[in-house]
DNA sequence: GCCGAAGGTATCCTAAGTAAACCATATGAG
DNA sequence: CTCATATGGTTTACTTAGGATACCTTCGGC
């Protein structure tokens, strides 16, 4: 009989869990469009409202403001710039550190889905799509 | 004015993208409870129906059913044995690929939801949390 | 003053997910 | 052999998250 998640400990394991991290994180980052509203503005620096809208197909205003206000209230963004015309928005701390898994999505993504990323659809590698100094900068020294 | 997400092509790209990446990961791993089942199978190497259930509070059999076909369907897992008791999942080289997402969801819910994820709520990096050894199984040589 | 663009809300509708009941097959205990 | 229980589902009904559309206010340019 298995045990309960929290209780769960894998060879792997080095410690105890009493909840699980993955389900935690996507708690917010699991919402439909957050992450992607996450790349828009940490990885495309795409940081207004209509300008979101506009480079992300399908996803609609109301849905938007919705994620910018609940990815703001949970800390992941902050207004770098609030006008009466605009607001920017940009990548708080915990913000940035959520940047490591849009790269694992890109590197999943390019390998495994690049007849729809890519204009000749062949898959490439993280070091094919970025800079090698930026995925060291955001990807760090793993594991820390 | 912004260009369409596809044509969008910051400093650090080196490549030009038609698509998104992470939108095509997302596209099947976006839903509900997909990350989590395949965290079970990969993860945790809870392979049966009734097991996942078991560790995993708030999921359902319906949902469950669901998401084993379509990551089925999608190549993520496959049956390692298939019986008249029970199935047993496994990863197929698709699903192993993504095992880094998780890992840096790992990551990320152990430093920032450490309070629901650790009995002493203290964060820890993903070192503490793995051994060395499984961390570089998994995310190997990054950028590859 | 008039127009268009930015950044929203309000209203309605659909689809995705939740809850709970039901069910067939397969052991396992007695 | 028979009964109880577990496994791996499906069915039906319901709730909620998200999609579509219309509307609205403020600002700036002309």
């Amino acid at each position: 009989m298995e045990r309960e998640a929290g209780v769960l400990q894998p060879a792997e394991l080095k410690v105890e869990f009493s909840g699980c991290p993955v389900k935690a994180s996507l708690d917010v980052l699991g919402h439909k469009w957050a992450l992607l509203v996450l790349r828009n503005i940490g990885l495309y620096h795409v940081q207004r409202f209509n300008d979101m809208l506009r480079i992300t197909p399908g996803l609609t205003k109301r849905v938007l403001a919705m994620r910018l206000r609940e990815l703001e209230r949970e800390g992941f963004i902050q207004a770098v710039e609030r006008g009466p015309r605009y607001t920017r928005w940009g990548l708080t701390e915990k913000g940035e550190d959520a940047l490591p898994i849009l790269m694992t999505l890109v590197r999943f993504g390019s390998k495994w889905y690049a007849d729809e990323v890519f204009a000749d659809k062949r898959s490439r590698t993280l070091g094919d799509v970025f800079q090698i100094s930026y995925i060291r900068q955001i990807l760090g020294r793993l594991p820390a």
